[in-house]
DNA sequence: GGCAGATCGTTTGCACACAAACAAATGTGC
DNA sequence: GCACATTTGTTTGTGTGCAAACGATCTGCC
């Protein structure tokens, strides 16, 4: 049998500076730093959540949690904040009584609408170290591994 | 006052799946899964501290966060849950008797040793989608952005 | 020698994130 | 009609992730 150390050889070893994992884990920290100083009145989740009803309109708690790439639980505590807040209403849905039908309260729109463009500026920053190209080449790339 | 709305404009709206935080997201959590799967007995962040030590040999806890990119607080806890499966060791620095110095442990550095080809497998798997161009540049404008 | 500012570790509080287990409601096949 | 699988929302437990505040210690500078 021959094997790398018969041969002298070292397995390739593992660089934490070259794994997709722990740039990926940077990049996001910088971006919510970017996001938290911004934004401070709402998490990303939160944006995304408003987003998506407005987008949507009402969705069900489970629908929007596919909408937002959330499971169930993680769902359920950024919905409960929202709703602590004012800035979502829920009920029950009449037809399909396991569902909670969650929509955008007044607050919840006019909130939205004044932090989009905001939510805007916070992705341009975060990509600001690069070049127009790179910009649309980073979407494309990071897309096609989500 | 030219405004977007007397020239019957809309401001650019905020479309959610062009965000590069909302996309960083997804691409962290199929990462996340696929580490998870592969390597069920540690976290990334885990991992992450195991290979440092490999590195760098001991270090204090606050020299550790910072080349695992984790702060203080959550550096504690997870270097907490590695003491606590006897990982990692920790003793006071005399030097500084405010450091505490940690390092591998003889089963923390038997299981890095067996799990380093695994963790690269993962960053493997997470970047298949690409071709190998496509994988350099990708890693190439995250660390930009980092 | 002594003091101001920095660093280190710790704790608390809040916010995701997911697995697992559960009950209620719905739908399906027979 | 009825057993059975699925969907939905909920709870619990574990593990990040960061801000803020704190005491202990160290360093530099006067």
């Amino acid at each position: 049998m021959v094997t790398a150390a018969k041969l002298g050889q070292t397995a390739p070893l593992y660089r934490l500076d070259a794994q997709i994992g722990f740039i990926l884990r940077r990049a996001s920290q910088r971006h919510l730093a970017i996001f938290a100083d911004r934004i401070p009145e709402l998490t990303p989740q939160q944006l995304a959540v408003l987003a998506r009803l407005c987008e949507l309109g009402a969705l069900s708690q489970n629908q929007l949690g596919r909408e937002t790439a959330m499971d169930g639980a993680t769902v359920k505590g950024v919905v409960d904040r929202l709703l602590a807040r004012a800035l979502v209403v829920a009920e029950p849905d009449l037809r399909d009584r396991r569902r909670l039908v969650v929509r955008l309260s007044g607050e919840g729109r006019a909130l939205f609408d004044e932090l989009a463009q905001v939510g805007m500026a916070v992705s341009a920053e975060t990509l600001a170290p690069l070049d127009e190209d790179e910009r649309q080449i980073l979407l494309r790339l990071l897309e096609k591994i989500a």
